[in-house]
This record gives structure tokens, C-alpha cells and sequence, in this order.
DNA sequence: CTGAGAGTAATTTTT
DNA sequence: TTACTCTCAG
């Protein structure tokens, strides 16, 4: 990179920095190199902590260390997310405020409970942390508390870390604010920020859009600007593209950007399948090696239903498209859940029909516990109570008054012949919910689906197989498909990165990819629509810009044929 | 308390 | 289109 006068005056800045630059600009490298000049003065036992939101992005960052930094160097760089310093700050220093050792309820332990409580469960989680038991959330507020009462802990860390970066800061909340302030009493601050680029403001709690502001007013930074750089993309014309659909201001598209319009009876799905295959032959040529491609949508919900089109082989009129090998970024908890559902009923001919009835209806109560926790929704709440009113009725020998807890009962009556290969009993299993006919189950049904896609099914093959009877049964199915499911989640995120990767819009911030395809839905998951507000107009046209700005050299937009332009046209 | 039917909105999250 | 919430009869 050229060290220019804005680059070179940074590096020869004192002081708090704000460093202001959009997607590919070089906030990161200038960080990198900021870090490196500071580190040449810094005693044997100081170091420079860089802290970010994401595993991933910790990563990206950790990948271009050895690029700007030198070998003597590494080790002096702390590259840490918010949440793994303030777990060790916890770990550490919790007991003062507490009286006891630190326990940390994770979230898979925090959901269940969440579910179960009635009323605040904010308030629970603080009161829940007086007594030295922390959910993730409460973190950040209980280090920057200790921070901002002691002064002895704001010198002990600002003493180990004199140089504290910030990544993302515009989308810091409230918490991190506080610590970040209290550690710039004593250390020296670099925020990097786009302000564009404030994609959870307004749905996140604790995120501010008067966040750079009250920065430049408690830190009195030297500022910085490296708006006009595009080291991603440079010529392109996808920066300026993206900055156009940002303001809603006219621009005509650069060749680098496509759209394509769908219309009944092709599906969007259909559509990127096409675009993935054509998009990968085209850039293959051009590139002369193997491009990254991404496609991303509005949600999850609706990314996972590409990547289940994609999977298969599509038959088209000029021949069969084959199926797309690629990765889905997704949190598989809900899939997990039904999983356990499936793997209960694996058990079933082991079992006896007092033990198996109440330990599947749990295990289906426990599905919508996990999809409670993910949003509040009294549907999945009132599904919970009536489950939980079925075991109760089922233990006292009266018959269930919930379609759930019959279905579940005539499904068991029916029997279960199971063969011992693991993934023709799977389906086996898997269709006994499909069957019974009960709306909720039908949805456990097909979240157990999607499981296929944390290419976990050689692994619990492989496990259940292990584990079967020799005559009818999987004993203990339940047990072995959590140890897996559980082993395979956190091994499946540290995956290198595939030649196709699939995920929503939010989750895109931070990466790049040779080309982005971006999918719109149909009746949900539109990218603008006539009848939202101004404020979700806003919102919407920010992750749009940094859905584009992924792209390196292609962007390739897939909507509705009523689709709303994304800017009035230019000419 | 449950499930059917009507009416309505449809998104985004780290660890 | 689909999924969710609300209301009401049984």
C-alpha cells in the first residue's frame, strides 16, 4: 500500500485517533501498521489488543498480521473479540463485585432458562450476575462497572495495554462505550469506523447513532478520513455504485453490476442457481483461477432455502445445471434441536412407552424453547405450555388434550421397525413427525432437514452406527447426536473459505468476495419496498451497500420483476 | 386450555 | 405465499 500524507500523518499522530473509511479503504492496514510504529516503545510485558465483534473477523484480522507486522512483533498484538476480553476480565476480576468465583452461562444454558422465565429477563440476568453467574450479554457491563469504580484496574490494564484499536466502533454499543472510555483515561484509543456502515443501530439495544459524535466529544481524537480510498475494488465503479443506492441518488450501473429480473413460475432460487454456475465459468475464465462467490438475501430463513435448491441437480431446458457444492453461514441451533427430537424417537424401541412419550414430547418442548430464545413469539411459548401439559397428563394416565401429545403417542403405538443402517433409520425416524399430521411437528420436520447442510450426516451415520443394538434400537441416540452435533458446530465454523459461500446480508459485513450475487424474495425478504418507513428505508439501503461492497468484481442483483429500482436511473 | 378461523406482517445479532 | 397473532367456541 502507498503510505500517503493522511497515512503518513497517522502514523506519526499522538494521542486518541478516529480513523473514518469506508469498505476497502485500508482502515485495517493502517491499524496494522499504527500498531507495529507503537510496539517499537513498548516495554517487554506491553501489548497492543485489536478488538473486533466476530470470530471471523478476529480472523480476517489475524490473517493480515504477517503482512504489516514484523515477525519480532506477533506476538505483542492481542487480537481479541470484545466478548473473549471481557470473559477474561470477568474471569479475573468478577469476584470483586460478586464475593464468588465466576460462573459463565453460555447460551445454550441461558435459552432454555430464558424461555422458562416470566417477566424481565434483562433484570434476571443482572440480578443473576450480582451473584457472580453471567450470560454473555452482561460482560461488557460488568467490566466496564469494575472499571469505571477502580482505578487501580483501569491502571493495571492500561499499563498491559497502553494501544487499544477498535474495530467497527460506529457499531459499538452502550457497554463497550463504557469500557472503551475508561481504558482511554490511561491508554491511547484508535476507533475505526464508517459511519455507513451502522447496519444494527435501531434493532441491536445499546447501538447509537450518536455514537462517533459523543467519541469525538469524550476522547477529543485526531480525525481521519480515508473516504475516497478503494483498495477492493479500485475501478470497478462498485463503490461508487454502492454509495449511489446508499443515498437513493442516481447513477447508472458500472458493467460490473447486473441485475436480473424473475417472474412466476421461476423461482429466485432457480435463478441464482443459474447465475452461481454462470458467474463461476465466467470469472474462472477471467480471473484464471477459482473465484469466491456470495450469495446473500435479506435472512437466514431464506438463504437456507437457496441452499437447499442448489443442492440438488436442476433440470432446465438446455440441460441439467449440477448441483452447487458450497458453504451455508447459519446458526444451526434450531436444526440441532429438532435433531434431538429425531434421535429421541431413535430410541424408541428400546424404550418403554412410559419412558420414550415423555422424553420425546421434551425434547419437542425444548425445539421451541430454542426458537423462543431466538425471538420472543407467543406462539412458540403457548406450544411450550401445552407440551409441558401433555407429559404432566400422559405421567397422571389422562390422555393428552394437545394434537402434539396425541400425535406423538399414536406415532409410538404405531410401532417403529428400525433396520440398522443409521441414515435409512434417520428418515425413518424423521418421517414419523412428518406423518402424525400436527402442525407443530411438521415443523420439527423440516428444521430437521436443514441439518443436512452442517455436513454432519457422514459423522452421525458414523455415530449412530456405533451405538445400535444389533436388533431394533439406538440406545442413547438422544446423548451421542448432542456430543456430535455439538462437535461438528464448532468445527464446522473454523472451516476454510469455499469457493461458494451462502449467507444473510448482515452476516457479509467484514468479508469480500470476487463477485456477490444478491437475492430478493418474492412477498418477504424484499430489499425496498413502497410501504416501509424512512427510517427502515435507511437501515435497508445501509446493509445494501455493504452487501455490494463485498464484490471485488462482480455484482449480480436477482429480484422480482415489481422489484422498487434500488436509485432513480441516470438517463 | 386447545385448535380453528380471520386478519396481518413478513428482517437484521455477537458470544 | 407463508407464518404469526389474536379471538372465540367447545
Amino acid at each position: 500500500m502507498d503510505i500517503d500524507d493522511t497515512r503518513r500523518d497517522i502514523l506519526r499522530a499522538d494521542g486518541h485517533l478516529l480513523i473514518e473509511g469506508g469498505p476497502g479503504s485500508g482502515k485495517t492496514t493502517i491499524a496494522l501498521l499504527k500498531a507495529a510504529r507503537t510496539m517499537e516503545n513498548l516495554e517487554a510485558e506491553q501489548r497492543v489488543v485489536f478488538l473486533s465483534f466476530s470470530r471471523a473477523a478476529v480472523r480476517q484480522v489475524s490473517d493480515r498480521v504477517g503482512e504489516h507486522l514484523p515477525w519480532a512483533f506477533r506476538n505483542r498484538l492481542e487480537i481479541r473479540t470484545f466478548h473473549a476480553f471481557f470473559m477474561d476480565f470477568v474471569r479475573s476480576h468478577g469476584p470483586l463485585l460478586a464475593g464468588t468465583p465466576a460462573v459463565f452461562l453460555p447460551p445454550d444454558a441461558e435459552n432454555p432458562a430464558k424461555a422458562d422465565h416470566d417477566g424481565d429477563w434483562n433484570a434476571e440476568t443482572r440480578e443473576l450476575a450480582r451473584q457472580g453467574i453471567y450470560v454473555f450479554d452482561q460482560l461488557a457491563p460488568v467490566t466496564a462497572t469494575l472499571l469505571e469504580r477502580s482505578r487501580a484496574l483501569r491502571r493495571l490494564y492500561s499499563d498491559r495495554y497502553p494501544l487499544v484499536i477498535v474495530d467497527e466502533f460506529q457499531d459499538t454499543n452502550l457497554d463497550q462505550w463504557r469500557v472503551i472510555q475508561a481504558l482511554s483515561r490511561n491508554s491511547t484509543i484508535i476507533c475505526l469506523a464508517d459511519p455507513d456502515q451502522r447496519i444494527y443501530e435501531g434493532f441491536v439495544p445499546g447501538v447509537d447513532e450518536a455514537r462517533l459524535q459523543q467519541a469525538v466529544e469524550a476522547l477529543a481524537p485526531k480525525r481521519f478520513d480515508l473516504a475516497g480510498d478503494n483498495h477492493r475494488s479500485a475501478g470497478s465503479g462498485i463503490l461508487d455504485y454502492a454509495n449511489a443506492v446508499l443515498r437513493g441518488q442516481p447513477a447508472s450501473p458500472p458493467d460490473s453490476v447486473r441485475e436480473l429480473r424473475y417472474r412466476y413460475p421461476v423461482t429466485p432460487e432457480q435463478l441464482t442457481h443459474r447465475a452461481i454456475v454462470y458467474l463461476q465459468s465466467h470469472l474462472t475464465h477471467q480471473l484464471g483461477r477459482l473465484p469466491t462467490i456470495a450469495v446473500l438475501a435479506p435472512s437466514s430463513a431464506f438463504v437456507a432455502g437457496i441452499s437447499e435448491a442448489i443442492s440438488a441437480d436442476m433440470p432446465t431446458a438446455d440441460g441439467v445445471l449440477p448441483a452447487v457444492d458450497h458453504e451455508l453461514v447459519w446458526d444451526p441451533g434450531l436444526s440441532a434441536a429438532a435433531g434431538f427430537v429425531v434421535a429421541s424417537i431413535l430410541e424408541w424401541p428400546a424404550l418403554t412407552r412410559a419412558e420414550a412419550i415423555p422424553a420425546t414430547l421434551r425434547s419437542v418442548a425444548d425445539f421451541y424453547r430454542v426458537k423462543l430464545a431466538g425471538r420472543d413469539s407467543t406462539g412458540a411459548r403457548s406450544v411450550i405450555t401445552a407440551t409441558e401439559n401433555a407429559i404432566t397428563a400422559f405421567m397422571d394416565g389422562r390422555p393428552p388434550r394437545t394434537n402434539t401429545g396425541k400425535a406423538i403417542i399414536a406415532a409410538y403405538d404405531a410401532g417403529l421397525q428400525l433396520t440398522g443402517r443409521p441414515v435409512t433409520d434417520w428418515q425413518l425416524a424423521r418421517a414419523r413427525l412428518h406423518e402424525t399430521g400436527a402442525r407443530e411437528l411438521e415443523e420439527v420436520f423440516g428444521k430437521a432437514r436443514l441439518l443436512r447442510l452442517l455436513h454432519a450426516t457422514d459423522a452421525l451415520a458414523w455415530g449412530l452406527a456405533g451405538i445400535w443394538d444389533g436388533q431394533s434400537s439406538y440406545p442413547g441416540a438422544a446423548d451421542t447426536v448432542r456430543r456430535i452435533l455439538s462437535e461438528e458446530m464448532i468445527s464446522g465454523r473454523l472451516a476454510e473459505s469455499h469457493p461458494v459461500t451462502l449467507m444473510n446480508m448482515h452476516k457479509s459485513k467484514g468479508k469480500e468476495f470476487d463477485a456477490v450475487i444478491i437475492v430478493e424474495g418474492l412477498h418477504h425478504d424484499r430489499l425496498l419496498d413502497r410501504s416501509w418507513d424512512s427510517s427502515r428505508v435507511t437501515r435497508n439501503r445501509r446493509v445494501l451497500r455493504v452487501a455490494i461492497t463485498r464484490a471485488r468484481h462482480n455484482v449480480l442483483f436477482i429480484r422480482p420483476l415489481d422489484a422498487v429500482p434500488l436509485q432513480p436511473t441516470n438517463g
